[in-house]
This record gives C-alpha cells, sequence and structure tokens, in this order.
DNA sequence: GAGTGGTCTAGACCACCAA
DNA sequence: TGGTGGTCTAGACCACTCA
C-alpha cells in the first residue's frame, strides 16, 4: 500500500490511530471493551499487522488503550482499579495510599460564566451543570470542588443518580454518558481560604490553599469538563513529574 | 539472536536501553553531541537495525535523546532552545512566553540537612552546595529559590561561575560539571510567605505562596539536585498536563 | 548523491492467558 | 491448545538534510 504521495505525507499509522479514535468517539467500542486483535484490524483496514501495531503502541502510550499480553487491547476506562489515581494529584506526604471520600455539596443547572465557557468551547450563558463537592482523607475535609460540564452532553444529570453512583466521578461520566476523559491540564495558584472555604475545609480565613484549575478532555481533544479546586494542603502535596 | 530463556526474560531492546543509557553515564557523548547512526549501533550491538530503533524510540520518549530526521539522533541538553521550559512550568496566565530573568543571592557550602540528605542518597551532614537566588519576570521577583547539590558531584562549583554562565542552571551544570537533569519529581503546597521570603518578593508577611519542592534525576535515576521554589503566583501559574 | 531517520511489510518465533 | 500481544529480523522504499 503507498501513500508516500508530498507534500502533505502522512504516514499510513497516523491514519489508522485517526480511524481508532473515530470508532471509540463513535462508540463502536467502549471504555473497558476489548478491540479486536491486531489481525483482525490489520485485515479491517488492509495494512499489516506492524502498522495497526505502531497505532495502538501510541494510543496506549497516551493512556487511551491498554495492552494486556495473551488477552487483547482494551478502552481505558476510569473504572480500573488502576486510574484510580490517574486524575488525583493530591497524596499524603508520608507516602501512605488513601483515596478520599466525597460528600456532595449541591448539583445545580446555571449559565456558564465567560471563564468556564470560553474554556469549554460554549457560548457564554450556555447552560452548565454546576456540582460542588468536599473530598475528604480519614474524614479530614480536604478538597473543595466545583465542577462545570456542559447540560447539552450530560442530559439528565441530577443530585440522587451522582449520590447512589459508587466509583468517581469520572467513572460516573463513563457508564453514564459514554464520556471518558483521557487527558486534562491544570494551573495552579496559591490563595487565600474565603470565609465559605474555610467554613467548609475548617481552616481558619486567609489560610494559604491550592487553586487548581482544570480542563479535562475525551476523545478528539475535545473539552468537556472544567473544575476548579480549593485545597487545603496541611500533611497532603499535590504531586507531578516531569521528564 | 535467541535470548529468550525464560524465567527472567529481558528483551533484546531493553538490554540495547541499558548499554546505551550506560554510554551516556560514562560520558562516551555527552548532551548535544550526535550519537551513532542506528546502523552503526546496530553492528556495535550484533542486533537488527529494527531492534535498536526500538530501543532508541523509548528513549527519546524520556526526552533522554532527541531523533531528528536526516540528521541523526542527539543526546538531549538543556542548552537547546525546546529545552528552556521542559522544568519550568510557572507561566504567564495571559499565555505570553516569557523567559526569567536571575538573580544569584548566594552560593555557600553547607552540612546536608536531613530533609534534603535523604532524598539526594546523602548522609545527612554531608557536604553540598546551597544556591540561593531569585527569578524575575519582566522585572518582577516571582520565585525565590533554595537549591541542593552534593559537593562531590559538583567540585569546585562557585558563585562566579554561576554568574559569568550565559545559560539556565541545568545547562551550566551539563557544560561545567557534565551532569544532565533528565527527570524530576515534585510535591507542590500553599503556605505563607515569612519574613525573608515577603522583603525579597516584594509581597506583604503571610501571602499566599506556591511551594514548589522538586527532586532531580540523572541517567540511571541517581537523585542529584533538591530544590525548594518560593512563587509569587499573581498573574502566573504553575502549569501541568496529565493523561 | 550520500547518509540519516521514518515507514511499511512479511514472516518467524516467544510469552502469556484462558478454556 | 489456540489466541492474544510481544520480540526480532531482513529488506524495500520514502522523507529529510547537507554538502
Amino acid at each position: 500500500m503507498n501513500i508516500h504521495s508530498s507534500p502533505s505525507f502522512r504516514p499510513l499509522y497516523d491514519q489508522i490511530k485517526i480511524l481508532i479514535t473515530q470508532s471509540l468517539i463513535a462508540g463502536e467500542w467502549r471504555p473497558g471493551d476489548a478491540i479486536p486483535s491486531e489481525i483482525d484490524l490489520a485485515a479491517r483496514f488492509k495494512v499489516s499487522q506492524g502498522t495497526v501495531r505502531k497505532a495502538i503502541d501510541e494510543l496506549a502510550a497516551e493512556n487511551i488503550l491498554i495492552r494486556r499480553q495473551g488477552k487483547g487491547t482494551f478502552v481505558a476506562s476510569h473504572s480500573q482499579e488502576r486510574a484510580s489515581t490517574r486524575f488525583l494529584r493530591i497524596a499524603r506526604d508520608d507516602g501512605v495510599a488513601e483515596y478520599p471520600t466525597s460528600r456532595l455539596l449541591s448539583v445545580t443547572r446555571e449559565r456558564a460564566p465567560e471563564a468556564s465557557a470560553s474554556l469549554l468551547d460554549l457560548r457564554t450563558g450556555a447552560s452548565i451543570f454546576c456540582i460542588k463537592r468536599l473530598l475528604s482523607f480519614e474524614g479530614v475535609p480536604r478538597i473543595l470542588d466545583e465542577i462545570h460540564v456542559p447540560a447539552a452532553s450530560f442530559k439528565g444529570l441530577d443530585d440522587a443518580m451522582i449520590r447512589n453512583y459508587p466509583g468517581s466521578l469520572y467513572s460516573f461520566f463513563e457508564s453514564h454518558f459514554g464520556i471518558a476523559m483521557i487527558r486534562a491540564e491544570e494551573h495552579i495558584k496559591a490563595v487565600k481560604a474565603g470565609p465559605i472555604e474555610a467554613e467548609l475545609l475548617h481552616v481558619p480565613q486567609d489560610q494559604p490553599l491550592l487553586r487548581v484549575d482544570r480542563v479535562a478532555f475525551t476523545y478528539g481533544d475535545r473539552p468537556v469538563e472544567w473544575r476548579r479546586g480549593l485545597c487545603h494542603t496541611e500533611r497532603f502535596s499535590y504531586v507531578t513529574e516531569m521528564s
């Protein structure tokens, strides 16, 4: 198969990546599912197995697919244990792994403020759901979250659905709305606690807090969530790595 | 070539990775240098080009090597333009790219406190250099850094050497001591400015600051730098990505 | 045009898993 | 035992850079 025709040369495996991503967007394979074997995909796309392999390798490197030798290749899901810490970067300083408990404060329907609207590619004033919650470690409140998602993509979301769901919020988004978060960008500042945060987080007013603003993306790099977390970092840190 | 002898199976390309890394540790190829071509390396290690290729691919993914089509494969260096922002995650909120200016405050020889010693695999009290500096954007001081490096690895480091060096600190470490930083872990908290920080950063006492603790590693995942940055995040944010 | 990395293929064989 | 991903090879050819 020959697609080498400069200019605007695009490798075959890159085109395969796009085709696989399109199947993910279309929901042909859902989070947790196994996708067809490399040999099957090679036949389907009429390329060699090696080319499919390279496409899958890259998607696996982006944490979109997960390879398991002897079993198959799976669509990454936030319901898997290994995903629990992927988007939660706050950890105990003593290194003990602990997953926080969540207390839902409110779920309301609102008009998107300019700040989150522009980051979500919405018009200011577009309808969104606003979720507020409090995350606690060892029963001590540490993170106050405010989360905005477009109402159009999360039709029918309400308080009780979230409250009754046992897993993480992203796992909930997957199973109820078919929306999988695959990437996020965060901007972090140090701010003073205001009166509301101070009360909810059990800290004095003006306590320094980490303010973590996030935009999360689903397949095709489409932004679908904005959130702001205010975090009390006593005995906890935001942990990150760079290379 | 057959190395498939379970148990303790280790792929060939993984062994090649280790051999390349050892050459980097030994200084056979230094940051900025071109390493031999894939064909030459394949001959040297007596494996196929494809196997060398996979080893280099992984090292390139870790930002240890850099491939340039038509030119060769190079050892990553902090002297390259593309590296300027790799380990500097503080950026202007308005998105304008700006590289800070540095004012060196002091370079002293000290005994390692327990905190940094343990993270650098040194005995408490081991000899270190302590560098203090102030980074400014648009002439406004934003980041107060305290940096610890083992004296044994940075023999002869002094004030004037750093002051006269035109590039970044990591670029300086590379060119004068042959030590290349390839990876770092950071722990971030929100803290109050004390009197010293307040004065140097031109902020009131108790101003919330980002406290960024870093351990940086060189080839072979050897920790060689500890630093603590205190950062005034007005109109600036710490930016990070996850997937 | 020579040399480098980049793509694609075909085929053999190994490691791992489940039935 | 059969199916999956994982490794390794050999070879052909393309894209890019530089002299």
